[in-house]
DNA sequence: TATCCAAGGTAAGTT
DNA sequence: AACTTACCTTGGATA
């Protein structure tokens, strides 16, 4: 086991463990205490996820713990190298000053920024990512990691983990073995046989979602909806919660409403066109932090109107 | 207690 | 290519 702490003050813009991960953009993570989503805490919660075995000979899937403290970040892991795997996952090298000074003056999403200062968007393993926002479809927030955690109880390995046990999220072939029908007693509903399909597709070879990224924005999305159950406001929400395109605005019911209310400029009929306009609206390069800056916003009922 | 409604949409069928 | 419609399930709102 691994353990270590780091000041906040390191990354630049600080961090906000809580916000950064009960935003509704990962549902790779929990809370130890077993809390859900958002509830008062009485301390430092610990929050962990469970990798996919990628990065050691084993290929065993690996715990990584993390809690905030009074100006620390603190770590507990299976993993040699779990801070570097902490940059990476909740993108603790942005620079959230940097990115809020390149999204143009716009009041809005100046007070989401100042009422959750610190909030990352997150770097999600992509498979895990694509099936989350797959189960998303029309779905509670709440209501996803349910879903997730059915999952990952159901088809996921087992990890023992300083003295716990920790539930993998199941890889594309574990996926693979569930049919449609197994996947509705998890109350998946009709996006069951999405994820079947969808994890049949990744776990023969035939496509995998991390293929999209180096392509150019558009063309990523594009290559996303080969998926079963993967549209245009999925594979956005891929490419922002994992494969690192940070221009990417997922056009969902908040940002739509939003988008009516405050920005009816940029409303243009088709998906591609609105997209692209309230893309360039938030300054295009970091456009995506600004969708989820006012999403949680938003969500959060804390307009102060 | 019963009914209605919307939830971080997508696929398939029509025009 | 644009427009409709069906789709599972559930928690919260309304009657």
């Amino acid at each position: 086991m691994e353990t270590g702490s780091c000041p906040i003050a390191t990354f630049d813009g600080g961090v906000d463990l809580a916000k950064t991960l009960e935003s509704g953009q990962s549902y790779l993570w929990r809370r130890e205490d077993g809390q859900m989503y958002m509830n008062a805490t009485g301390g430092s919660p610990w929050y962990y996820t469970v990798l996919p075995g990628t990065t050691t000979e084993t290929n065993e899937p690996e715990v990584i713990r993390v809690r905030q403290t009074d100006g620390q970040l603190e770590w507990a892991s299976s993993t040699p190298h779990a801070y570097e795997q902490l940059v990476k996952l909740l993108r603790l090298d942005d620079d959230l000053d940097s990115v809020i000074e390149s999204i143009p003056n716009d009041p809005l999403i100046e007070s989401a920024y100042e009422a959750h200062r610190g909030m990352r968007l997150v770097r999600d393993p992509p498979f895990g990512c694509l099936i989350s926002f797959i189960c998303s479809a029309q779905m509670r927030v709440s209501r996803i990691y349910e879903m997730q955690t059915a999952l990952a109880s159901t088809y996921g390995e087992t990890v023992h983990f300083d003295g716990n046990d920790y539930r993998a999220f199941p890889t594309p072939t574990q996926l693979a073995a569930a049919d449609e029908s197994a996947l509705r007693e998890l109350s998946l509903g009709y996006r069951a046989p999405y994820v079947e399909r969808t994890a049949k597709m990744v776990a023969t070879g035939n496509a995998d979602p991390s293929e999209a990224v180096g392509l150019e924005y558009e063309d990523a999305r594009e290559s996303l909806t080969r998926f079963v159950g993967v549209g245009d406001k999925v594979a956005d929400c891929v490419l922002l919660f994992s494969l690192g395109y940070l221009e990417a605005v997922p056009l969902d019911t908040w940002i739509r409403t939003a988008i009516e209310e405050h920005y009816p400029d940029c409303e243009r009929g088709s998906y591609a066109d609105t997209s692209k306009a309230i893309r360039e609206r938030f300054g295009g390069q970091y456009a995506g932090y600004a969708q989820t800056y006012l999403f949680h916003h938003l969500r959060t009922g804390e307009e102060g109107d």
